[in-house]
DNA sequence: AGAAATGTGAGCAAGTCGTTCACATTTTCT
DNA sequence: AGAAAATGTGAACGACTTGCTCACATTTCT
């Protein structure tokens, strides 16, 4: 940031500016993300924004950068331990068409056309590795053992399985449809839970 | 298309500029889709591209058709037909996974940014209605009756699954990773299958 | 050879867009 | 109240992008 906002009122400005810049990027995508576009959806001068934000680049980064730490504080309170894999699938997916609600197309415009400055694709991102442990040990939980490289895998897979539907869904507008929820969490319970527990979901 | 190619040598360039076209939205996305750079890559002229091309959504166009003709060509050839579900699910995944490895990005960026004269993304596509109707047969076959409404959000569920797998491992360039081939065959013979036939996995 | 098909690429015309800056308004501090 | 600091404004620049044309060369067909 170029300038750090001290009142209240410059705070609320940089507000509206992330909001309207989450906006543009989810609807419109990269292509539609220009700074003049962002300033006059928020309701402020191009001038303010460059006040707080010295260049477009700075913009992304901060809208991302508070996108992936509500993911990550959301998906981080459904804990895998103690419930079924039919309850943590359910409320899994519940805590994950939540967070789509608001920006649908966000998440994947963040992840596959904006750029960064820092390195958000590569795999050692702390994002990343955050994500991917956190599923690697809901495996490993019904596996009933300590994650290990192969849980990661599976990890890997239930994670994108989840997204590329979540995305899809997003794409139709559809995210809230209820058919659609209640087959993803088939699909998840049973690819974490055990053949017995198959047929109560 | 402005002319028609008469002679071998201009359906060659056609066909390199095509070529050409799909290799930078794979590798560059949409934002990087420019005629003078599709033309420079393919190694001809900005001029010869403007003879066989109208304009620039044309070309997409061509491009786009060309791809998903072929999609649905190589999915068509897998049938649910008297395999089990891990042999089809292996013989669908060795299937994308070869529609893939060309172009990892092209189909993504086709749907996700590409525009197009055309309404692919509505749901009454040509396209969209067979691919979706594949997949739902698949699903009524292992369960054993005519498809019905409810096989096909299944449909869509496992068809945007499998999707979003074989997105993101484009994006880490490791479709080609047996592991990770490995799991997602899993997780839809699961999905397909019968609770008996699971273990066998 | 003549005609038709094909290929060339410099360059235009019409944008686009990130960013600045000189100035206005509001809030805080003394 | 008055000065100073913080905040807000938006016209406009200037550098760049890019889809596309056209007058002309080269190759192929008849």
């Amino acid at each position: 940031m170029r300038k750090e906002p001290r009142q209240a009122r410059s705070r609320a400005t940089v507000e509206t500016i992330v909001q309207a810049g989450a906006r543009i990027l989810s609807d419109e995508g990269w292509v539609g993300f220009t700074t003049n576009r962002v300033a006059e959806l928020a309701g402020v001068s191009i001038g303010s924004l460059y006040q707080y934000f010295p260049d477009k680049l700075s913009l992304v980064d901060a809208i991302r950068h508070r996108h992936l730490d509500d993911s990550i504080a959301v998906m981080r309170r459904i804990r895998a331990d103690g419930v079924s894999p039919a309850e943590f699938a359910a409320q899994l997916v519940q805590a994950v068409v939540a967070a789509h609600s608001v920006y649908p197309g966000l998440h994947r415009v963040l992840l596959d056309e904006a750029p960064s400055s820092e390195g958000y694709r590569n795999p050692s991102s702390a994002f990343e590795i955050e994500y991917l442990s956190y599923y690697a040990e809901a495996v490993a939980t019904y596996r009933k053992r300590q994650p290990n490289p192969a849980d990661h895998v599976a990890a890997r897979v239930i994670s994108d399985a989840i997204d590329g539907v979540i995305h899809n869904a997003a794409r139709r507008g559809a995210v809230a449809d209820p058919a659609m929820q209640r087959e993803l969490v088939r699909l998840i319970t049973l690819y974490l839970g055990e053949p017995g527990q198959i047929r109560e979901s």
